[in-house]
DNA sequence: GCTAAACTGGCACGAACGTACCACTTTGCG
DNA sequence: CGCAAAGTGGTACGTTCGTGCCAGTTTAGC
C-alpha cells in the first residue's frame, strides 16, 4: 500500500518520516523496540499507537511523528523480529546442531513465536510484509544450508526447511507432545542427510 | 476464557445460547455461514457482529442473540471451515492423486487460505481454537493415511503432512513459484514412500 | 543571537467496535 | 383461546482505535 520506502530521499510531505537528526532517533529506536516487545507479548492486535507510546513512556503523537502509519510500524517490527530471531537461530544451531531444535523452541518464549507466526500469515495480505517474509525463509534456509554444508539452492535444504518450519509452528500452535516433535526432527535431519544428491 | 460450553445444559442464564427450536435455526446457520464467508475475504478481523449481520441480512442484535460473544462465533465459523475444508481436500487427494495437492492449492481461493491459517496461528492463544486446530491436523494426517494406505500413527504419514502443511503455508503466505513447490512436494512424497517403515 | 526547522506533547475528532437494553411481535403448548 | 417463552429489531452506551491538529519548546545553521 505504500509506493515509498526510500528513507534517504526526504521529499516527502504528507508522510515526513524523515530519519531523526538528533537524539530523536533513540526515541523512534525506543518505540520500535516497544513495538516489537508487544508483538511478541499479545500479537499484532496489541500494538496499537497508545500501547506502544505508553510502554515507551512517550506521548502518544510521537508514534505518528516517527512513523507515517500504523503498518509501517508493524513492517518495521516484523522486520527487527525476524532480523533477531535469524541470528538467535543461527548461533543456537551451531552451538547445539539442528536436531536440538526443538528444545529451543520449547526453551522460548512462546508469544514471541506466536507473534511472528502470526505476523508471517498475515504477511500473505500486504506485499510488503510479505518481502520480509521471504526474507525470513531465506535466511532459515541459509543457515540449514551452512549448516549441512549444501547449497542454498539444493532441494535437500529446501525440503528440509519446509519440514522443520513445519514443525516449529505446529509444536507453537498445537503444543503436541515435546517427544513427538523431537523424533520427527531427527527423522526429517537423517532423511535429508541420507537423500540423493538434486537431480 | 469460557469456562462453560455445554449447549445441552440449558442451565445458562447469562449467555442463554440455546439452540433455536423453530426457523430461527435457518437464522443461527445463516449467520454462520455469513461469518465464514466473511473470515475467508477478509480474515477474522473482518468477522464483526455488523459485518455479520448485514452480510446475513439480519438485524445486529441478532448476532449476540444467537451467539454467546465473538469469540464463540469465531470458534464455530472455524470449526464449520476446517469440516468443509477437509471434505474438499480428500475428495480432491482421491480425485487427483497426493501430488496434485499443490494445483489444488494454486486453484482454491487465496484468501481463503489465509483465513484458514491466520485463524489456525490465533489457535495458539485460545484453548477452543487449539482443539479445532488439532482436530484440523489430525484429519489432514488420516487423508494422508489413507491415501498411502499406512496407519496414522506411522512416522512416514506424520512427517509427510508436517511437509505439505508447510509447503502449503508457504505457498499461500509468499507466493513463490508454482515449479517449486510441485518438485518439493514430488520429492517429498517419494521420501515418504521409499522410507523405512517407522522402527 | 536569531530565525527556521525539527521536535514535543496534550487534546479532540470521527469511526468502529462489542454488547446491553427494551418495546414489540410471533410462536408453542396447556 | 390465552399466556409465557422465544424470537425480533431498533437503538444506545461505553470503549478503543488511528490520526489530525496546534501551540509550545528545543535545536541547528547562518
Amino acid at each position: 500500500m505504500n509506493p515509498d520506502q526510500n528513507p534517504t530521499q526526504a521529499g516527502e510531505r504528507p508522510q515526513p518520516h524523515p530519519p531523526t537528526q538528533a537524539r530523536g532517533r533513540r526515541r523512534r529506536a525506543t518505540l520500535l523496540a516497544s513495538a516489537v516487545h508487544l508483538l511478541t507479548q499479545g500479537g499484532f492486535a496489541a500494538v496499537t499507537h497508545r500501547a506502544v507510546a505508553h510502554h515507551a513512556n512517550l506521548p502518544l503523537a510521537a508514534t505518528t511523528y516517527y512513523f507515517a502509519s500504523r503498518d509501517q510500524l508493524l513492517a518495521e517490527a516484523f522486520a527487527q523480529l525476524v532480523e533477531t530471531e535469524l541470528t538467535t537461530t543461527r548461533t543456537w544451531i551451531t552451538d547445539h546442531g539442528l536436531t536440538a531444535l526443538t528444545d529451543q523452541i520449547a526453551t522460548a518464549d512462546r508469544t514471541r513465536q506466536l507473534g511472528l507466526w502470526e505476523l508471517y500469515v498475515h504477511a500473505g495480505r500486504d506485499p510488503v510484509l510479505q518481502q520480509i517474509a521471504r526474507r525470513w525463509a531465506d535466511g532459515c534456509i541459509r543457515i540449514i544450508a551452512d549448516t549441512l554444508h549444501l547449497s542454498e539452492t539444493d532441494t535437500r535444504v529446501r525440503l528440509l526447511y519446509t519440514t522443520l518450519s513445519a514443525l516449529w509452528l505446529e509444536q507453537v500452535v498445537e503444543q503436541r507432545p515435546l517427544d513427538e516433535a523431537r523424533t520427527l526432527l531427527a527423522l526429517a535431519v537423517k532423511t535429508a542427510e541420507n537423500a540423493l544428491p538434486p537431480p
